[in-house]
DNA sequence: TTGTAAGCGTTATCAA
DNA sequence: TTGATAACGCTTACAA
């Protein structure tokens, strides 16, 4: 079971290797006949041109690289799947490459890009630092589109949320009904955070509350058993506070989710003691304790853009003279038990 | 910025390609004095071998291809976690392919890997019959290794887990407390169902409680919407029977997380009304409502060995001699409030 | 309409 | 110890 290369079926066909390779191409220069004869014996041997060669001679891939730090929830999952719905529209395969939230490791995807076995990279930094040289470096061969974490600052098109306007509405829902004294919870990845932040502070200033500073809590996000223990330090001492919180607004999905877990455990009434509402994608509202309200990121278009405004850059000729955009699309507030009641 | 090839380092340094290709490859036919010249040049002037011109010549490609089908939760999640550290600890490189339990888009994946741009693949069939005849073919030339969905009549390694035994021990630990009337909710998949379908019977023969046809339901999981709809359906009826459930076991994660949502939305009291353990993995068993009680899979391990026996695989000169291990791990089980109040 | 031949960036063989 | 050359599988002028 030799493998089917342009030769071995140029040989059976009693070809040369160009006719073939051209009637496999749909070339105006081969004769009707011969291209379905080619064809159809390529097809019946299971013919797959190697992308190795190929690439050799036209420096095309046809291939996507993700460079993502996490793939642990709904969110990264659905932005993946527009992802891979744009990507294949356009006839490019996608190839995911996890991070892990490790410098380390996001040095080594992005180096493995740079021997170009892709066309273009979508690329979420673990943070606004990490690997910026290099991403430089790549960034005047390939084509890149920064998702999700855009406050990196390396010149191309991003795709991103408002965040900060997401969480203005969060408050300002909270405040609606009548929960003006909000904490917030933030992780790490400074630009977003600081965007959420920004929204949290500005919603105050608007329906004029003052700021409590005890009330902005910072999580140790490094790995789950950390940011629980985390969560329950923080709640706890909160609630100690001679003025208390009644509502929490969480920065990200992890921090969302995983602040009713603590609560239940520590028994505190959801939305009773505290409201909870956050940023979260996350398929399982409905089955946690309570229902949650949400912030919800639009992340199957944030996949589909990227790849769009990708391929944008990749077809283009001139790539200097491209305008860059910073796209930030609007979040959907959903609101269930834990801030209803 | 033309870039760095083996040529433009060999005409900079005024030496042969082939001198400067085997200083980089440490070959021992070169001096001391060269290597150490040209490895530093290399590396100032970010000389990136080119991958594709390599595997032209070696017929290696140091990549992993891993196709799967779906990414949705921390189960997905964890596996993947672990095939890409043991990956990196052999000096692979990890590419992932979502197949969205589309056949299509399988046969796309695995398709796209014939053409060898992987040494070698971990695959997750969506079913037992999908994209056999490609699978069979491909296993003639490219190592394969079958994980969790291990019911897949092609001859390879296969990495899963005892999935009769831990829905044995689900059923076990529901008589232990006195829960006798057990509904199991099924999902697609037959073969993983099955085995799990049989413990439930198993369970059931050692215990000596008829098993009642009613109380094995089957759920539509094409998509969200549809499972969340069946689940209401099934849940409804089963609770009109003349002797309804006091338990219900979910086959897999999506269906026994999503089995609480629905629980809470008709306000039905778990455990109290209805104990739940099922099969999951997902990180959010504290978060939920009530916290849930689970038969968790090792899949940091599934990821580890799978990537192990291909390596193993990979690595043997004479593959014909290999005997194929279908591999099982132990599940472990969580008790929670969804099964002890 | 078909075939010949060069070349993409490597590695491997053999010669110098 | 180094260098010239062929070959991997493919595309593409150019020639026939």
């Amino acid at each position: 079971m030799a493998k089917t290369t342009l030769k071995s079926l140029a040989q059976a066909l009693n070809m040369s290797v160009s006719t073939v390779s051209k009637a496999l191409n749909d070339s105006y220069e081969i004769s009707e006949v011969t291209k379905r004869t080619v064809q159809e014996f390529a097809k019946k041997h299971n013919y797959q041109p190697n992308v190795h060669a190929k690439f050799l001679k036209t420096g095309k891939t046809n291939t996507i690289g993700v460079v993502l730090p996490k793939m642990t929830g709904s969110f990264e999952a659905q932005i993946i799947a527009g992802m891979q719905k744009a990507a294949t529209a356009h006839h490019y395969r996608t190839i995911i490459m996890n991070t892990m939230e490790n410098e380390e490791l996001e040095k080594l995807a992005l180096q493995s890009m740079l021997d170009k076995s892709v066309d273009g990279i979508l690329f979420c930094p673990i943070h606004e630092e990490s690997n910026i040289d290099l991403a430089k470096q790549i960034l005047k061969t390939t084509p890149v589109v920064i998702f999700d974490r855009t406050h990196y600052p390396i010149e191309t098109h991003k795709v991103g949320v408002l965040n900060a306007e997401g969480m203005y509405n969060a408050c300002k829902h909270l405040i609606d009904i009548d929960r003006r004294k909000i904490a917030i919870f933030c992780g790490a990845h400074q630009g977003i955070t600081t965007k959420r932040l920004s929204g949290y502070i500005e919603a105050h200033h608007d329906f004029q509350i003052p700021v409590t500073p005890e009330y902005i809590v910072h999580c140790n996000v490094k790995s789950l058993v950390d940011l629980q223990d985390d969560l329950e330090k923080h709640v706890k001492s909160l609630l100690q506070l001679p003025e208390p919180p009644n509502a929490i607004v969480g920065v990200a999905d992890t921090i969302t989710t995983h602040l009713l877990g603590i609560l239940a455990k520590l028994d505190i009434k959801v939305p009773e003691t505290l409201a909870v509402i956050g940023f979260a994608n996350t398929d399982l509202v409905l089955s946690l304790n309570p229902s949650l309200s949400t912030i919800r990121q639009p992340t199957t278009e944030i996949g589909e853009i990227s790849v769009h405004k990708l391929v944008e850059i990749m077809q283009k000729k001139n790539r200097s003279q491209i305008e860059w955009e910073d796209i930030k699309l609007p979040t959907s507030i959903q609101l269930r038990r834990s801030t209803i009641g």
